[in-house]
DNA sequence: GTCCGCTGCTCAATCGATTTAGTAAGTTGG
DNA sequence: CCAACTTACTAAATCGATTGAGCAGCGGAC
């Protein structure tokens, strides 16, 4: 394929003796190189940037041909320093493995996966040195967004974020809450109309964001509902554990004071499991002794013994919301964006809940 | 505080006009010119290379303390770049969230954290493009290493690797695998000392690495214990699900050929929580009638109703051997690596084994 | 007096892309 | 015939760090 004219070679005349890319990647350089263009070109018509227009058809061709053949993909890092841009987002949990943020982190992929971003996940076990650490960390990283799960965050981010499940109120952060109320109405009314009026209730740990606004509404629709919640039938969860032990020694404890009670709601279905085994060991079975009721319904939920109601919060979705809010912010880049975003609950009965024993 | 000396003011007679940093993030620039030295000792000062030696106690207490003062945190971007190390590495996964890699990302990260890696995670929910493509794409953005789990890979990478469940023999690529013999061992002398003769076997779905040397070892196994492998009794796995439904229908179909057997040996817990939903949706109580033995001890099947026998598989702790077996292999840099790491499994008795309904 | 070596730095290239400004050659209009 | 415009590119700066080479100024040896 003859040249009609070599109109950049001259230039060369004493070569800087160019080495090879050390690490045994093609760059655009080498493509430049192949193919006697400047880099320039190579990058426009590769990027099909508007200045390409002014780029030959059959030059063009020789680029897309000659990164083809050469194998060329641009290197994100050197592209992340010159555009200001990373493609990526900072996702930070409890936990990574926990089936709660598992399941959203599934929501998040599938949207980021086709938008052509990435994210850095990393989990800061409730200490708090890690939640100031890692933002700061992922920052450092490059990272255009943070996203919160069920984290309480330290604010004076520099950063768009989004907190799922989140509940503080802070500049330029989204909160992707759970319509709490509902949920309360969901749990309650199915519990109220299966006859129980005795219903012991576990309190969320502390540190998780949901608990506070959860009891409220569970304590404001209680009212309404006119359900008492009894302090005697109040239970506390304190663990940070993943697996349902967070509720079992609790609800063991809560056993040993002879309570008198026909439910239990729990604070979500890790801590409901724990509770129904530890109903189980001392011989109460559920549901025909006692009724739970979980929260969240995670994968695992549906196939326990009894098979858990529960009250269905929609992770993947929140996730997906959560990606796709933060996204469009990054694109608008101005200051509209959107402070709450609410999902609604969903009620999920299966075995585990049944009429009041008599 | 007045320096005894302008030595390099001068310089800036008719100044660039030097724009703040775009991102209003301080950089190596800022502090250096803030303290009127050259990036350059900045620069070694701070990494405490080798060079600084020569570097006068005063001015690295200047420079460390300007740090400081106007919160200077190095573009982790730039040095990627430069260094041509991103100090991150590369997780492809069938899917995010599910229990069995979650676990094993547990593991990795508190490897990584400690040595300051991070990484990316992707899934390829077993799509055999996504498998070829994200690594490339992980490549792209600088990873310097990559680890597979449960993924069967497209050889031929030009990185270091490791595959967690792996079995492919590939040049590059440190297998971890559990001792599948010595788990044989474990499960099905469990099995025969409890009396069961008649086993029904739940295979792994062909696309899940472990299934043929799981398999492989269980028969070998099962010949020298005298335990026979009836094709009647053999189930397989299929769909590509994390939930325990993976297992539900496949042993709703079996029961419906009316087997005789006396215990199940599943290909993992998920799928054998969803068997024990099927036998108890038909009457069939664990472990009364039919013993139930799973495989990996993922969190979940301590809570299980009954809880689950099962051969655990260290799963944490081979998250961590991957990270630390990989930046080994980093830091070395040779060709020297270990081809094969095994872990050891361990029998955990609960309740879904029991001695032979007679 | 001057050469050497040491101290304490600075300069400038570099990583691999993007992007602004510019330029050589050819075409058109008046 | 020349200015203006168009076409098809190229040159060089830039992002923010790292790093090899280099260079003043000073003290001491000869």
């Amino acid at each position: 394929m003859p040249q009609k004219k070599d109109r950049t070679r001259k230039r060369k005349s004493a070569p800087k003796q160019r080495k090879p890319s050390p690490n045994g990647l093609v760059s655009l350089r080498d493509v430049a190189e192949h193919l006697g263009v400047s880099q320039t070109t190579v990058s426009v018509v590769l990027n099909e940037s508007p200045v390409a227009d002014a780029i030959r058809p059959e030059t063009k061709v020789r680029v897309f041909e000659a990164a083809a053949k050469l194998g060329y993909r641009p290197n994100l890092v050197a592209r992340s320093l010159r555009k200001q841009r990373s493609f990526s987002l900072g996702i930070l949990v409890p936990h990574i493995g926990d089936a709660y943020p598992g399941k959203i982190l599934q929501g998040i992929e599938e949207f980021l996966s086709t938008a052509g971003y990435t994210y850095l996940v990393a989990s800061h076990l409730r200490d708090p040195e890690k939640v100031v650490a890692l933002p700061r960390f992922m920052m450092q990283r490059s990272v255009e967004g943070l996203i919160f799960i069920d984290t309480t965050f330290v604010d004076g981010l520099p950063l768009p974020a989004i907190a799922i499940a989140g509940h503080q109120s802070v500049e330029g952060v989204t909160n992707v809450i759970l319509d709490h109320r509902r949920a309360a109405e969901l749990a309650l009314s199915h519990l109220k109309e299966l006859g129980h009026t005795r219903i012991a209730f576990m309190k969320g740990q502390p540190f998780s964001t949901d608990s506070h606004e959860r009891w409220h509404s569970i304590r404001e629709v209680a009212q309404e509902y006119q359900v008492e919640i009894l302090p005697e039938l109040t239970m506390q969860l304190e663990d940070e554990i993943g697996t349902p032990e967070v509720g079992y020694p609790v609800m063991k404890k809560f056993l040993s004071t002879k309570p008198d009670f026909t439910a239990v709601f729990a604070y979500n279905d890790i801590s409901a499991i724990g509770a129904i085994r530890a109903l189980a060991d001392v011989g109460i079975s559920v549901p025909q002794k006692v009724s739970v009721m979980g929260f969240d319904d995670i994968d695992a939920a549906a196939f326990q013994t009894p098979s858990l109601t529960t009250v269905r919060q929609p992770l993947m979705e929140m996730g997906r919301m959560a990606a796709r809010t933060l996204l469009d912010r990054l694109s608008k880049g101005g200051q509209e964006y959107p402070k709450l975003i609410a999902v609604e609950p969903a009620l999920i009965v299966r075995e585990s809940t049944a009429p009041r024993h008599v």
